[in-house]
DNA sequence: TTCCTGATTGCAAGCGCTTACATTTTCAGT
DNA sequence: ACTGAAAATGTAAGCGCTTGCAATCAGGAA
């Protein structure tokens, strides 16, 4: 089976040849048919499907400085929350004719740096990119480029760049003051790691403000985002506070971490122990005990960055925020302290 | 149109003037380092950084014909494994230079072949298409533009396409080969839907032949790789199928269902009712009880379809399939019949 | 019929980069 | 110092498409 290329493929020349306009007409019929006779434009289309033309994306991406092409880069798809909130983007732009470059960064600023000059110089019409901490440069070099972007899974009042997401700092708040009423005291956190990751950060900072403001203070600590490291780093959380009642986790991963590593230490969930995860993703019901958590419209997320940045295309100047509200989804991995 | 761009991004021509050579010298560093002399080639190098100059994707697009990208449909990222192997292709592909173009099908074949029309449109040096079962047309259309690609998440013997992937069928088999040797002989499966999805369809036919093989017959369900779903036809097999000792399912979803199903017709799981699942994804272990599945090295397939996309895009002939074993790994949903 | 106007269509100049081919340097060998 | 071949660099012709502007056409008004 030979696959050699076929170089023969038709070009705008041949299909304006054979249907006896110029090239210049043929560009009309594909790009603006109203401005074409009825006539014209059904010869040329005839032409087209007799051809089996497709006009060449370099030459028309280089012609009109267009490519209908968004770019996304997030963390890594292996976090169910962006294959979702991924898939929803996808879908909405394809909708529009529009497809998706996607990379990832790998929680890594300088990757991500780095990956964001591919997609430009990919010449994407648009860029969605995850949460706000990154490198004034960076920024910096997105409106030199005058390339337009809008930042996901992210949002704070006065933020200076139009976000699609939510609260972080909020929601997390909204889980350590229900643990407060249930009556918990002697709280704990486990977010992930909050270098370069500011949705990570702002879920701790809620949960030490609202405990704060409840006069206490919180154990907190890091963990990456696997089963393993959770688990482990619960462990050690577990063992160097001993009275806590209940840890909060940054998503829900970390929680099943946790509760796993409640088991192991002999604790029960959640008479001993209660545990809080983020995100509600499909594990979180289905483990034991199912999780208390926050869930959030991931998919209706992506579908809002999705129009934010196809309309950001016309006007690059008119990209409104779009915020939405978490929802403490109670199940039985969270009860009050034992007495 | 008043589309202008605020900055002008800096050209070859610029770079070539600020360094005082010409733009054929420039883009040689850019792309044959090795052409050029050392002093000249730094010269060029300080100047692309002064400049912050990318290249615009477009104009290299149309002259080298090129367009180090490669195309990927899926039916869903927000199945897990396909997120996670999609995630080690993109790893891979980007140390390479080479970004990746996503579309999804929605396990929907209409889609799929409009996806890939539309990818190929664009111009990919490569495809990475799912399963072997598409229109006759598709692959004429894909010879016809001489566009490589490779299946995934698939292979059989004879296989006239490259593949990288593995035999579900004789996965299957084996987990039903295990089932009998535990000393099961009422065997019901629980595959995904089939239609235009020859991986489920391989699966329930690898268990249908082995239970054959030892003179049994299976009963068959199919369902949507849903939570609720998988819930409900589980529910509707095992009433229809009282004496079922064990039920294998075409994914860990399914499992999930299906143990949740067995939960609520009072069944415990594995003593009443054995269930197996498929893919090992991170629920399997984490639910109650885990499951006994057949894990398959995603990741490893991911980077494997890279380096087979890779390599056609050099010599479109060499494409050599790859194929990976499965393996059985036994956990707590699964256990003998009951006496 | 002739003229005028808006609707159609054609012309041709690029868009920024790669690359075959031409020209200039460089430098080992004599 | 001179010669010739290899190495380095420059020249310029496109790649296929879009689009501002000019040319042409259709059809009603005069």
């Amino acid at each position: 089976m030979s696959r050699e290329k076929n170089n023969i493929a038709p070009t705008l020349e041949d299909v304006a040849r054979l249907s006896g306009v110029s090239t210049a007409t043929v560009s009309r019929v594909l790009n603006a048919p109203a401005k074409v006779k009825e006539a014209t434009r059904r010869k040329v289309q005839e032409a087209v499907a007799a051809l089996g033309y497709t006009p060449n994306f370099g030459a028309r991406a280089l012609a009109s400085n267009r490519t209908d092409t968004i770019g996304a880069v997030i963390p890594t798809m292996e976090n169910a929350i962006f294959a979702q909130g991924l898939q929803a983007l996808q879908e909405e732009l394809a909708e529009a004719g529009v497809t998706l470059l996607v990379a990832t960064s790998g929680y890594d600023a300088a990757r991500e740096a780095e990956q964001i000059r591919t997609l430009v110089g990919r010449g994407v019409d648009g860029l969605a990119l995850i949460g706000e901490a990154r490198a004034p440069e960076v920024y910096d070099f997105l409106q030199a480029r005058g390339v337009p972007f809008a930042l996901a899974w992210h949002w704070r009042k006065d933020c200076p760049w139009p976000c699609v997401g939510f609260d972080n700092r909020a929601a997390a708040a909204a889980m350590a003051e229900r643990a407060l009423i249930l009556g918990h005291r002697r709280i704990a956190m486990m977010g992930g790691v909050t270098r370069w990751n500011d949705r990570a950060a702002a879920r701790i900072e809620g949960v030490r403000q609202a405990v704060a403001a409840a006069g206490g203070a919180v154990a907190v600590a890091e963990a990456e985002y696997t089963l393993e490291a959770a688990t482990e780093a619960a462990r050690g959380l577990i063992r160097s506070h001993p009275d806590a009642t209940v840890i909060l986790c940054g998503n829900d991963v970390l929680a099943a971490g946790a509760v796993r590593a409640a088991r192991e230490e002999g604790l029960s969930v959640p008479r001993d122990l209660s545990i809080a995860g983020f995100d509600d993703i499909e594990l979180a019901r289905l483990i034991d005990p199912p999780l208390t958590t926050v869930r959030l419209p991931h998919r209706r997320m992506g579908q809002a960055i999705a129009r934010l940045l196809l309309g950001l295309r016309e006007d690059p100047d008119g990209g409104e925020s779009v915020v939405f509200a978490p929802e403490i989804i109670e199940r039985l991995s969270m009860g009050p302290p034992r007495a």
